[in-house]
RNA sequence: GAGCUCGUAGCUCAGCGGCAGAGCGUUCGAUUCACAUUCGAAAGGCCGAUGGUUCAAAUCCAUCCGAGCUCACCA
């Protein structure tokens, strides 16, 4: 044995044979199983990843306690995420999405990904992670589609589907929209304009989308305007005299400005609520591209924030601007990804209503079927399961799973608006009527589609029929181009990673365990999503990790400089180390923060793992050597007198050893079910190093010191005390061996190096067992 | 506005009714000994504040102060 433990020298060889001898695969017993969160496909590891750890310390606990466990891994397409990346890389060539039919786009796509995937699974081979990487699943694969799809359609014929044009925050710049949760407030101080509004003089920070108000609104309470509510009233502006009704709605706040606000349905959630309410009409006039339309006469083309300006500056020569207040603060909705504020948009979407799929799941986490730890997150999914509203599932992206839905042409030439790159490889936007008319064939329009949008007409709707092939009864169908939302696929988790005979024996599964944030991105329709195809939960136990944050508590991010590349680390210090660093000393929730200096403790806290074993070791194979000497020379009365007391302190020790560590199990075996795992590792951490290594082992050289011994080498070992040293040393290993085990789930490496040291190459510590 | 969390050693945080703890840092000391990636020792604390429950409170309850997160709203 090495003085130190070398991570380096033995890592790769070690995971080498874990693989060569399947120990990464489920083996008999009862069933123990857990589905990894599958990263972006195209993702590398940063140090998040490295709380998959806690899935992996499950995974190994669980096989050493005789359970049949499965790590089973996958990826995801991460459609937003993914296209966001690759249209950056397209942009450095100076190119964007519209340069490309959707169908190439994806393909492009597609590429892109496979080229950038297999990364993270290296990586995370890397970690020594326990997972079954034959059976990973990519959430594009032929039968999680077949899924995917297949629960759209029974959604859909069980009415749980719905299309609608509805109010989202859409991003002009990432050109799609929004789910709330992918949403972001930000504080800012933006100018609130006091508009004069006919009789009215009223606030505004969105000067611009007067054209298209629709109505203008009161509290019902309000003395001051009363004598205008159900009126019409005449106002001036930009673009000449309109008439425009005065409502009242308790919506409004009466402290707030004049106490008098616009109405603008088709560019604001809440005015499009109130629109709703008071059957206003929904005037559009600013497009999907973030540009004003035809609608604003002089202004049309400018977007919104040259808009503003210019409608601010003409109010103001035309006298309309009663005073503005330069310092507002309120709070403004921008896109997580790109920081770009939203814009309110209509655009039709289909939707899932949640009223009834919800209630279940609300019921089993009520009732505890699924157990949340740490606890205190069961409150918090509860409360967000009960704001949760109808979820948007379109995006208007091509790298997604397209949604199965196909419009019929005949009869709706003029409502079917369609994007395209025709033959002549020209840019073409407009009604679908407008191009077949004129020798634009329709595979020609499909070849080069970029966008389907079908808006809403009330009154004849536009036929579609749900269905993942084309309709094939001789008419002719363009397929929605929306794909779904990448939660809507990666939702149905765990309806697509077992087998089918699996299903009958590991579902349930065992643990989820994932990032706290995305509990209600995605815990909650995971649950959703099961409880309505398999009328089961998908997971017994979720285990919420936590954020891993830099040394200071501060997020790591590319523009502060603090990020930690987890690699770097495991290759200095080791897999182990890195590991253990992310579970010593943490609690539960919040952040985790993680700082070489620990890791370099952790580190430390390895090699005094091997060091043990190298004690034992060395000491050991010296007294089997000798031990036929050892044992002729029994009745050798030398020293007989004045070991007796030596021998019984010996016996001492090793009955409070004993004793000590019986404890330490115990309270281990229940800190790990409890999943405590911060606590386990440190109670091992504490028992070997403190009280093994530093007492046990330093008091036994002692006490055969004062004997004239030295635990050493051969010819420096007495004989007399051979039979006590044995029984010590027996002793001592046995300690040792099962305390191997209780650390091999946080730091597989040094506990399986050391077990081959003693058992031979070809042994693992894995196909040990770990008994109560 | 609502909910949740956190204020404990210089720093990062465990502990959550029964002797105030760990890692890192600091100071002093040891060294042919399994390990200097080591060992021994020390300094460092009104456990955010106040009140309550209790034989007993860092821990439970209430209020307050401070910090953070999430959700909702904001013309």
């Amino acid at each position: 044995m090495d003085k130190k433990f070398i991570p380096s020298q033995v890592e790769e060889r070690i995971y080498e044979f874990w693989e060569e001898n399947s120990l990464l695969k489920a083996k008999n017993g009862k069933p123990f199983t857990i589905l990894m969160p599958p990263p972006n496909a195209n993702a590398s590891l940063h140090a998040g990843h490295g709380m998959y750890t806690v899935e992996d310390i499950l995974i190994r606990y669980k096989r050493l306690r005789g359970f049949s466990s499965l790590w089973i891994p996958g990826t995801d397409h991460a459609g937003f995420e993914t296209q966001y990346v690759y249209e950056k890389h397209l942009a450095k060539q100076g190119k964007s999405r519209f340069d490309f039919n959707r169908q190439t786009l994806y393909d492009n796509i597609s590429k892109f990904v496979k080229d950038n995937s297999g990364l993270i699974y290296s990586q995370f081979r890397k970690l020594g992670f326990l997972a079954d990487w034959k059976r990973s699943v990519f959430t594009l694969d032929k039968n999680v589609l077949e899924t995917v799809l297949g629960t759209f359609t029974k959604m859909e014929k069980e009415g749980y589907i719905y299309k609608d044009e509805y109010i989202v925050n859409y991003c002009t710049h990432c050109g799609t929209s929004l789910s709330e949760l992918e949403t972001v407030h930000v504080e800012r101080k933006d100018p609130l304009y006091y508009l004069k509004y006919g009789p009215f003089v009223l606030a505004t920070v969105r000067p611009e989308t007067k054209f298209g108000d629709t109505a203008v609104a009161v509290h019902p309470k309000d003395r001051r305007y009363k004598k205008w509510v159900g009126k019409e009233i005449e106002v001036k502006g930009l673009l000449g005299r309109f008439k425009i009704k005065v409502i009242e709605d308790e919506m409004v706040d009466m402290k707030f400005g004049t106490g008098v606000v616009k109405i603008t349905p088709a560019h604001d959630p809440n005015d499009f609520e109130a629109g709703k309410r008071h059957g206003l009409e929904v005037k559009r006039i600013i497009n999907i591209d973030g540009r004003l339309n035809e609608l604003t006469g002089p202004y049309v083309g400018l977007k919104v924030k040259q808009a503003r300006m210019k409608v601010v500056e003409d109010l103001k020569i035309k006298g309309l601007i009663e005073k503005i207040d330069e310092n507002y603060a309120h709070s403004v909705t921008v896109c997580y990804k790109c920081g770009r504020d939203l814009e309110p948009t209509i655009i039709p979407n289909w939707f899932i209503k949640v009223k009834e799929l919800k209630k279940p799941v609300i019921g089993v986490i009520e009732k505890e079927k699924i157990k949340f730890f740490p606890k205190r997150y069961k409150k918090q999914i509860l409360q967000w399961l009960k704001v949760m509203h109808d979820w948007p599932i379109s995006r208007q992206i091509a790298w997604g799973i397209r949604i199965p839905v196909w419009y019929l042409v005949k009869d709706n030439e003029n409502k079917i608006w369609i994007s395209f790159i025709d033959k002549n490889r020209e840019f073409k936007k407009g009604t679908i009527g407008q191009y077949l008319d004129k020798s634009h064939s329709l595979s020609e329009i499909k070849q080069g589609l970029q966008q389907v949008t079908v808006p809403i007409y009330k009154r004849e709707k536009v036929k579609y029929v749900v269905s993942v092939k084309e309709p094939q009864d001789g008419q002719d169908w363009i397929q929605e181009t929306d794909t779904f939302d990448t939660w809507f696929s990666s939702g149905q988790w765990p309806l697509v990673t077992l087998s089918k005979e699996e299903y009958k024996t590991r579902f349930p599964t065992d643990v989820m365990g994932t990032l706290a944030d995305i509990l209600p991105f995605w815990v909650s329709r995971m649950v959703m999503f099961s409880l309505y195809v398999k009328k089961e939960i998908p997971f017994k136990n979720v285990y919420l990790w936590s954020k891993v944050v830099d040394s200071k508590g501060q997020k790591m991010s590319k523009s502060k400089g603090n990020v930690i590349n987890p690699i770097d680390l495991v290759n200095r210090y080791g897999a182990d180390a890195f590991r253990a660093s992310l579970i010593f000393g943490t609690g539960s929730g919040g952040n985790v923060p993680l700082a070489e200096e620990k890791v370099i403790g952790m580190r430390n806290f390895a090699n005094k793992i091997w060091n043990i074993g190298r004690f034992i070791w060395m000491n050991r194979s010296v007294i089997l050597s000798e031990t036929k000497d050892l044992l002729r020379m029994r009745d050798s009365n030398k020293l007989r007198d004045s070991s007796a007391k030596p021998q019984n302190d010996i016996e001492k020790a090793l009955k409070n050893l004993q004793k000590e560590f019986a404890e330490e199990k115990k309270k281990y075996l229940r800190f790990m079910d409890s999943y405590k795992f911060s606590q386990a590792l440190g109670l091992v951490y504490e028992f070997l190093w403190r009280r093994f290594a530093d007492y046990y082992i330093e008091e036994l050289k002692s006490r055969l010191n004062t004997l004239g011994l030295t635990p050493r080498i051969g010819s420096e070992l007495k004989e007399e005390l051979r039979t006590g040293k044995i029984r010590v040393l027996d002793e001592l290993q046995n300690v040792y061996f099962e305390n191997l085990k209780m650390l091999h789930p946080f730091i597989p490496f040094v506990t399986e190096a050391v077990w081959k040291v003693f058992k031979g190459e070809n042994s693992s510590i894995l196909l040990e067992r770990l008994k109560s």
